[in-house]
DNA sequence: GTGAGACGTTGATCTAAAACAAACTCTTGG
DNA sequence: CCAAGAGTTTGTTTTAGATCAACGTCTCAC
């Protein structure tokens, strides 16, 4: 197995003030892994023996109700830590973590964390950021489902995968990740069927393209006024 | 003003590795205040000058819309920390906290909480613990309005606040604090009509007793069954 | 003690979105 | 190449819960 390359880590937050071989020590302790779409990185529940960081791929986080059905909480993207219970000393996931596209995972045995976080100047503290845009962000979507109507949390959960992943194509912006009509609908507390016929009504308004499991959007400012923001 | 003793703290999670002394040095930097029911401790995009404990009496976190509508995220309870933004690097609060009691608060410059977790054993990792508690807690929230019924959603948050501050009575198991149908829609992401509505119909199946502002769970069996749980 | 405001109830109507239903169309694997 | 499964579309019906409306009642301040 090659070794990895320090580079892959020094640009981002939490290693942003190591040197190279704090930034060696780090990778040489990490696992790493390839993960196709759709598989589970962990799962809710399970007793939580690494945190993770996500180098490449996108993920989603996933809770099931007891009734089977599902919700995505939120999207992890390229450079994110995730699966960070030990920092909030859980011993269990309180979350599944199912790549949304093919992934490249590192991962840390979870009592490294305190490791980290004591010897590694600014990894506590990026890293807790992280966890506190993450409680942010979760009170936003909770707001949102609580208070909005269906179109305009459509319209809202769209714009964050765009912000996330988009890339520009010539038609528009491009979610950068597979996603279904069900995928939206999970993160947005509907059906799938209400999200088809909103997404059929957009592209008949210009607002979007879309074809299966992929989505263009080619008036996002049309988008911004529907969700409200 | 008279000194505050230590024995107020000493039972705390966070402070409980501590020795009276290092608790009396806490102490001694806390600014106490009291409120009354419906006051303001801070408010959301405000300065997060400070972080907080609720000493006694019953709080409610709150977001509010562009719209203007609210929702209430979270409940704190006596013990507990509160507005620690300081502890997740953010430097305004995320949410307005209100009374929902009279209270008394403990506040400490957000600056000190570096040193806090530094010098004193065990503080950090409690407040963490907390911190994922209620991140768990909100997810569980939002889960629930994205899949619930009303009906099960408003029993949920019955018994949370049964269970947060229930105290026994000869009808039943009593709301520690002042509630309104306004706050449990502002919960539950419904209308005050609807929870009045719920409300009439469960006192009448004997399941709860309701006076203004007051609710009295007489069959907490029963709702549990309701919401499903 | 009275009046204003906050809180609560209940009825009637309306509607957004779920549920039900069925067909269409890619994609993939054998 | 074709069959099965996954994803999507679209029509129709149904309903939970919002909205509109009006009135009752408690609390507290003057």
């Amino acid at each position: 197995m090659q070794k990895l390359d320090e580079s892959l880590l020094s640009g981002l937050p939490p290693f942003s003030r190591l040197n190279r071989a704090q930034i060696r020590e780090i990778l040489d302790q990490a696992r790493i892994q390839r993960f196709e779409e759709g598989e589970e990185v962990f799962s809710e529940g399970m007793e939580a023996t690494h945190f993770h960081l996500l180098l490449d791929g996108f993920l989603r986080v996933v809770r099931t109700t007891a009734g089977g059905e599902q919700i995505i909480v939120l999207h992890i993207s390229p450079g994110q830590l995730f699966g960070i219970a030990a920092a909030l000393q859980r011993d269990t996931y309180p979350a599944t973590a199912v790549t949304a596209a093919e992934s490249i995972v590192l991962s840390w045995p979870s009592p490294l964390w305190a490791g980290f976080t004591a010897q590694y100047e600014g990894f506590a503290t990026e890293s807790y950021k992280t966890v506190g845009q993450r409680l942010g962000q979760i009170q936003d979507t909770m707001t949102e489902i609580a208070t909005q109507a269906v179109e305009q949390r459509v319209a809202a959960a769209v714009l964050r995968m765009v912000n996330q992943s988009g890339r520009k194509t010539e038609e528009g912006i491009e979610i950068g990740f597979p996603v279904t009509r069900q995928n939206i609908s999970d993160m947005t507390g509907t059906t799938l069927h209400t999200v088809s016929r909103m997404l059929s009504a957009w592209e008949k308004d210009g607002i979007v393209r879309s074809t299966r499991k992929h989505i263009v959007v080619t008036a996002p400012h049309r988008l911004v006024e529907i969700s409200g923001h």
